[in-house]
DNA sequence: TCCGAAGTAAGCGCACCTGT
DNA sequence: ACAGGTGCGCTTACTTCGGA
């Protein structure tokens, strides 16, 4: 156990590295490596309320607010940067209703009905890029909470398929969002409603992707350490790759490698550094827009404190 | 037609539960 | 004990109502 006194002092007595250079202040006590100072300018901070602290790593903090303010896309040990076009996710689609509503409107059962819904998070499910509806709503005659009759059907205009999760452990999630054949509902993912499949594809190639994961994991919400949650709100403001912006070659290209790595296996995240599925999904990004190699990037996610649930 | 009151919808967080 | 999930009270924001 680290005494906090001495963690303290060991801050205290170190000169924090400056985001807009190079490097990083090891902060040590009895020769351990317990974390890195940085400074940043306000200025940088502002409307970001998590930037800067999600991340144990200097260089993390960099290509992540480096990516989040203008789409500059910086790997730490790349010469090159790239860019890509980002806008919030809200302006490609709509957000579905917060797991609470359903208690209200529906009640589960497992035979089937209009209202599929995929539920949960089994690791051992929830292994690619598409998974299929595992249960099924049944709209309540009369809903709960004072809500009025029909109250479920309301909520069914808001199901998707594009699914991103409401909540997951780092140390076990492989994928942290999904694409079902059908529109659905679910108790820990968001549903996103988009209109044009292409762009869902699109959408879960990058946010699976290292940069997807570096910005969702910039906006995460922590509570239990690994087990972190998104808000909606935070999940709208999320700066995703605009499928608008780029040629309609890219946006074929991406949907392409969507079916290509559609059904292959995630390994858990610690292990995304040498994940071959993670791989293709980065190489086939970076080689569509024209990005650096997202290796180091990986590396460096797969070996963050919060993900793997140890020190640095 | 103004404005506070009342009604309604939605999202968050906490306590607690459960299967391995 | 841990990974993962449930139930639901509560707050907040928006909408509608109704009386002067």
């Amino acid at each position: 156990m680290l005494d906090a006194h001495r963690t303290a002092q060991a801050i205290a007595d170190t000169t924090p590295a400056n985001l807009e250079s190079a490097g990083a202040a090891l902060v040590e006590v009895d020769g351990r490596h317990v974390g890195e100072l940085v400074s940043i300018p306000e200025s940088k901070l502002a409307g970001k309320k998590w930037a800067g602290v999600q991340f144990a790593r200097a260089d993390l903090t960099r290509s992540a607010l480096r990516l989040l303010d203008d789409g500059e896309v910086w790997v730490p040990g790349e010469a090159t940067v790239g860019r890509v076009p980002l806008c919030p996710l809200a302006e490609l689609g709509e957000i579905g209703p917060d797991r609470r509503r359903l208690v209200d409107g529906f009640e589960r059962t497992t035979s089937q009905t209009a209202y599929p819904m995929v539920e949960g998070h089994d690791t051992e499910q929830r292994k690619s890029l598409v998974c299929i509806p595992d249960a099924y709503l049944s709209p309540l005659v009369t809903p709960k909470g004072g809500q009025r009759p029909g109250y479920g059907e309301h909520l069914w205009q808001q199901a998707g398929r594009l699914l991103v999760a409401e909540r997951l452990w780092l140390e076990t999630n492989r994928v942290i969002a999904m694409r079902t054949h059908t529109r659905v509902l679910s108790n820990v993912w968001w549903p996103v409603k988009i209109e044009e499949i292409a762009h869902e594809k699109a959408l879960a190639v990058w946010l699976n992707s290292g940069l997807g994961l570096l910005t969702l994991l910039a906006q995460r919400t922590s509570t239990r350490g690994g087990w972190v949650g998104m808000k909606k709100a935070d999940l709208e403001q999320l700066p995703v790759l605009d499928v608008r912006a780029i040629t309609p070659q890219q946006l074929q290209a991406m949907s392409q490698l969507f079916d290509d790595v559609a059904e292959e296996e995630f390994e858990r995240l610690p292990a995304m550094a040498d994940c071959v599925a993670r791989r293709r999904l980065d190489d086939g990004l970076t080689a569509i827009l024209g990005l650096p190699d997202l290796d180091g990037l990986r590396r460096l996610l797969a070996s963050e404190p919060v993900v793997t649930n140890r020190g640095l």
